[in-house]
DNA sequence: CTATCTGCAAAGTTTTTGCTCTGAC
DNA sequence: GTCAGAGCAAAAACTTTGCAGATAG
């Protein structure tokens, strides 16, 4: 569970000029409590056991709509093909470490003062206001036995 | 066009154990030479227009099985729901930012020691050999005249 | 009350798979 | 010559859309 549970989704609903409906309220309060990162098809099946007649095409539509708004992320990560979301959080910004074997996908955080100056600086560099940012590291446990990947990319000379 | 006209696809076969076909030869020199990041159509259409007789399954097997080897990486980024992938360039490792507004994407470069050496701290400290990283920033253009996205997530209090 | 939103089913896209034939080594 | 690999077409998986009825404000 994350720390949003003061959230006020009539609040916000109202800052969006748009109506909260009970669907709603369900993707972003799963998306609040969910400590992994679920597809949609995840959504609809968590929201089903409590809401059975929820349609996975509304999930769709409001996943779409809330991550327009910004209330959630799409992740950039795209395990298995699927689009993955978490809410927007801006109190505990953190970055993904992908286990490159299992796809496990590990969160950590950056001290603000650590890097964050540094990407200012490149947006600025570029000509751009930079919003938010995602960094992901792909690595292999260092005591894992054996690999499933080969890494044979080989240059000539 | 990259740096990468040197490499050996005879050898690079060998080290992988498969065979160099035509297709396969056309998908990575396509990716050595885009500039881009082109989804699996994309390629499909660009070898096309050289070899009309490819088929894009061929495109999906071996986008996925370079992408095993690592001769290629596919792109954290799924803007428009594709998958994207890129030719893997030790020598210009870079990240990308995202215009929040069209999609569009930036590359660019960062030194070394500056950023770098922090990735591997974070990996030491989760236990994990990082082997590549992505870094993506979402920004705006400084002077975009006006935003197509709200970005009104509100916070209670 | 009414314009937004939902659920359902159908359609649209993207990706994977089965199978037979081809061609790289 | 053999087995990995290609093409084709069908299937599967994921996402979007049209529409009629439901409901938040």
């Amino acid at each position: 569970m994350k720390n949003l549970e003061s959230i006020d989704l009539e609040k916000l609903a109202k800052n969006l000029k748009i109506r909260m409906t009970p669907q709603r309220r369900a993707i972003i309060n799963i998306l609040i409590a969910s400590e992994d990162h679920p597809t949609v098809e995840d959504i609809y099946y968590r929201i089903q056991k409590i809401n059975p007649e929820i349609g996975i095409a509304t999930v769709y539509r409001n996943v779409a709509l809330l991550e327009k708004y910004g209330v959630i992320y799409k992740l950039e990560i795209d395990y298995q093909n699927k689009s993955r979301y978490e809410i927007a959080d801006i109190y505990s910004m953190h970055e993904h470490l992908i286990d490159s074997d299992t796809g496990e996908i590990i969160e950590f955080s950056l001290k603000k003062d650590e890097i964050e100056e540094i990407y200012k600086k490149i947006g600025d560099k570029l000509g751009y206001n930079v919003i938010h940012h995602k960094l992901q590291l792909f690595g292999r446990k260092k005591n894992r036995l054996f690999s499933h990947k080969k890494n044979v990319f080989v240059r000539n000379k």
